[in-house]
RNA sequence: GCGGCAAACCGUUCUAUCGCUGUUUCGCAAGAAAGAGAGGAAAGUCCGGGCAAGGCAGAGUACCAUGCUUCUUAACUGGAAGAUAGGCGUAAGCUUAUAGUAGUGGAACAGAAAAUAACCGCCUUAUUUCUUCGGAAUUAGGGUAAGGGUGAAAAGGUGAGGUAAGAGCUCACCAGUACUUAUGGUGACAUAGGUAGCUGUGUGCCUCAUGGCUUGCAAGACCAAGUAUACCGACAGCUGUAGAUUUUACUCGGUCGAUGUCGGGGGGUAGGUUGCUCGAGACAUAUGGUGACAUAUGUCCUAGAUAAAUGAUAGAAGUUCCUUUCGAGGAAAACAGGACCCGGCUUAUAGGUUUGCCACCUUU
RNA sequence: CGGGAUGUGGCGCAGUCCGGUAGCGUACUGGUCUGGGGGACCAGGGGUCGCAAGUUCAAAUCUUGUCAUCCCGA
């Protein structure tokens, strides 16, 4: 079993700096990819891994803090058994993300539905990144944001 | 059997795989193993307390809260057992209100009048006019609460006597109030008797008693190293005086005490550790008490996260509902998630269990 | 997590303290003035006073619970 395909979910692959969290949706580009928006930043991280994720579901949408909670372990759930696949996008293109996963809709959704779109999503944020890495060395350098 | 009332309790369980957050042990480390990991309301933040910081003693007033009695508790707008007066229910039972009345304000509309009641009516005196000589009418005064379409509420009720007409004016019975005696009760109060003809209701201000500082773990402490009225200049002022400060405001008292005003000037983090979970703790038994609860003994350690852990998938069993070819198949499973900690209250809650009691029906 | 405010015709607000008639502006409908429009004037309709209990003879108003929205501190 190599270290790509090890299901675990340490808090280093967690995003919990306030600071990290607040410039990532001032300066982050997203896109909506149903039921989920993804807000994105290149980052330079200090951890080995290729990416730092954060879940939210607005109070908004939920009011009762146990259906917050139980979309937020489903989500979780379902991205610890397929980032993988997000983390050999990204060990191709030698790139480090933090990302923020924000669901979208008022009702709750089936675990198996919302497998099969986050999926999707994860595989759109390689290409995504293509894009904006191409922009930016049409314009200039490529440049990493660092961190703090 | 069926329906209800009250009290107490449960709130799906187990297995496998992959994960998450603490703890302990092993390991140089990577990591491994063991064991632990949401509730009866964790919720609302409505009360009370612990804990922490802030006063150079403190006292009074204002202000706020509470308000039958006795008890209970660390404390309480909590709880228990009662008292009085109502309301609902056939019943078991449930439920609401309750300090004082010395003073004082108001009670819309309607109504004569909303509380020191004379508009109509009734009785009566005087005057004038008319007269069928019985009396009738006009004006002025007096007496009178028996009657009057109202209203939420109408001046204790019924009967008799009494009177010019009436009236607790007097009497009988009934209802209440005040004072008082005896008995019972820790007490609220109850029962029985006596005295006073004393007699509307609810409400606000007010009065009395008791209690009450403010802010909240994002408090606060440490890593963290110098202060916060720093320091500099100008102007005004000169000794217990001005003034400043003292947990909202005012007064007294206390403390500090020359400084006050204006201008300039300078520093910055939300990272980590701690607070943080052993506590008015839980459970069991015994004793005391009607009960809330208290005391004693024994056993146990039972979440501590911080963009925030308790999840996902698969299988099995049980419960309820639907379908049924009686083999089975399908669906559902409430309210809801710790954030410093406790004691209550309130609100939400599918379904189920136990105990006691009440009414009705059937059988004996 | 802590603290506070608001909820009344379609819209924006008074009235709530100190209980008794729900009102103002604007919008809407009809009419008059004008050749017509705009505007002015007159008349009219439109209200579970967020919801549910309680107190009271009587509640938008007082009390309690509950729901929603908004603001502030960090």
């Amino acid at each position: 079993m190599t270290d790509s395909l090890r299901y675990s979910f340490t808090k280093d692959e967690r995003l919990c700096h306030k600071k990290r969290i607040s410039a990532l949706f001032a300066e982050g580009r997203g896109f909506t990819c149903y039921p989920f928006r993804i807000v994105w930043r290149s980052t330079v991280l200090d951890v080995d891994f290729p990416a730092q994720v954060a879940i939210t579901v607005t109070k908004r949408s939920f009011k009762q803090a146990v259906k917050r909670n139980l979309l937020k372990r489903r989500i979780r759930e379902i991205y610890r058994l397929n980032k993988h696949l997000l983390y050999n996008d990204l060990n191709e293109r030698e790139a480090q993300i933090s990302f923020m996963i924000v669901y979208l809709p008022k009702t709750i959704l089936k675990s198996a539905e919302m497998d099969t779109k986050l999926v999707k999503a994860l595989g759109r944020i390689g290409s995504e990144y293509d894009k904006f890495a191409k922009n930016t060395k049409e314009g200039d350098s490529l440049r990493h944001d660092t961190a703090d």
